[in-house]
DNA sequence: ACGTCCGATACCGCCCGGGTATCGTGCTTG
DNA sequence: CAAGCACGATACCCGGGCGGTATCGGACGT
């Protein structure tokens, strides 16, 4: 049984229409060389030579101009099969949690390629406080969510999309400002800023040098921003990821002792929605930088 | 960018239609996981659920029903495209060479295939003597040949199918009938039988025990069959590979220190026709027992 | 004659799509 | 009710396919 992919014949479609291989593959976002591969194996799947090479580039056979006109129709039925069947199963929401502002560009970026992906399906976005790892998953308002390790992870999966050391955020005349790193015996008797009541104990304890302060007096953060003004404005300290931009008068110095903390898509153990599959797939397909 | 491929679109009618996905990997000559995971695959793809799973099976969503009705006139319509370019093509004719009675049973295999995947191109066999491993390639009279090592291949590309070591037929009274293997220097003055004038030397010298014989008496051998006939009869010995079937009086002693000789498909390196490479790859992918 | 511009080839690394083994679960059955 | 069974799901392995980079060969056009 013969088994041709869309995929090779849009390639095809590509390169008629150019009659270029090499321009066919800048459009198609590849390199040249498998896109010839591609073609031959096309001729070869169907036993019939599709272009003449020529020196300057490839021109349609017979066959190939047949194939050519055939086509378009055949992947313009794809599409509607696809619309349709998008149309048949309802418009779906998605609920997306995140937490606070901690991962707005690449939750920003995710929520569009999966937007672009499955335009029919209508996303929502629910930006969680700092007292919530899970950004609503635990508590079933969201279906999927960007957050950061650690938490309590029984009955969720997770998939790491980057992970990022650590380090101690504070203001630029602090006496440890200029130092490569900093271990936490450094910093003993700092105050630090205080999360939610109830939190995650796992992600309290790791984001706040261990909990062992008198923080009573520090109000709740609820944002990284807060934490960040916090830090400015009070003399408190904050952990953050060293990568986290920040508001001049403010530096983070890497805290060298302990693990760093993931950038996740998180999602119920027992999911069966494809949804909440294909924007998994989605933030695994594409790049983190 | 969907990319949808057909296959997974065949799988997706065959699960239908069986509403069971054990039943259908029966069908499609495959295991139950693979099929489970295309399915799931395939509702990621379209960010719907196509079936559901019960106990006893699974049943069509909604939108999986309104996939199944639209899917077979995409198939069809696949189909008649494949036709259709075939057509445009004209009847491609591709000939095929043959060494002698060599490689028969494995010919007809390939060619029995191949005649199933491309139903539209007229085959025609050119059967070769024992003079000419390249049957025919050399003269130009064939597209592709499957034959056996070793010749000069210069200009010519090969696939090895199986490798093969080789042996002396003998008679059964033979003082070295019984043993496990022989060695070239064992058959120092024995006859062998005689290969076509102006065979290719290093064929030559490989089949017959390198030729410082004296065979200007035995008579030209054009077939294997024939050089069986001869050593049966006259006393001579020959080469053959170890799996060649031989008739009763006759066994096949392996020759310890010869290469082994390849059954191989060889074409011209130039070769630029689909249907050539169609070939080879129908050769690679079926076992060759 | 040589540079340039094609497509073709060689080779590499990763992911996907096959496989086997095993699990979880809901229904059946003694 | 416990045990078996039947089904799909999961975990893991492995080979092949499809991306990539580097390079080749050949046909023009100065």
């Amino acid at each position: 049984m013969l088994e041709v992919d869309l995929r090779s014949l849009r390639y095809f479609i590509t390169v008629a229409e150019e009659r270029h291989i090499g321009r066919a593959a800048n459009r198609l976002h590849m390199t040249q060389p498998p896109l010839s591969r591609a073609i031959r194996q096309l001729e070869d799947e169907l036993g019939v030579l599709l272009f003449e090479r020529t020196p300057k580039g490839v021109t349609l056979t017979p066959a190939g101009k047949v194939l050519y006109d055939e086509t378009g129709a055949l992947l313009g039925r794809a599409d509607r099969i696809r619309r349709r069947v998008a149309a048949a199963a309802g418009t779906a929401p998605l609920a997306i949690g995140t937490l606070a502002d901690a991962a707005e560009q690449v939750g920003d970026r995710l929520v569009s390629l999966f937007r672009a992906r499955y335009p029919h399906v209508h996303v929502s976005i629910h930006e969680s406080g700092l007292g919530d790892p899970t950004a609503g998953l635990r508590a079933g308002l969201v279906d999927v969510a960007i957050t950061r390790t650690p938490f309590d992870d029984t009955g969720i999966s997770m998939h790491v999309l980057r992970s990022v050391p650590v380090g101690v955020v504070m203001r630029d005349d602090d006496p440890f400002a200029g130092h490569a790193s900093v271990s936490s015996t450094d910093l003993a008797g700092r105050r630090w800023v205080r999360l939610p009541e109830g939190a995650d104990p796992a992600w309290a304890a790791y984001w706040t040098g261990s909990g062992d302060n008198d923080n009573g007096a520090s109000p709740v953060m609820r944002t990284i921003q807060e934490c960040l003004q916090a830090v400015l404005w009070n003399g408190t300290s904050a952990l953050a990821p060293i990568d986290q931009p920040l508001p001049a008068g403010l530096v983070v110095v890497p805290l060298d002792d302990r693990p760093p903390s993931d950038l996740v898509v998180a999602w119920p153990r027992t999911v069966c929605s494809p949804l909440v599959r294909g924007f998994v797939q989605v933030a695994k397909h594409c790049r983190h930088t």
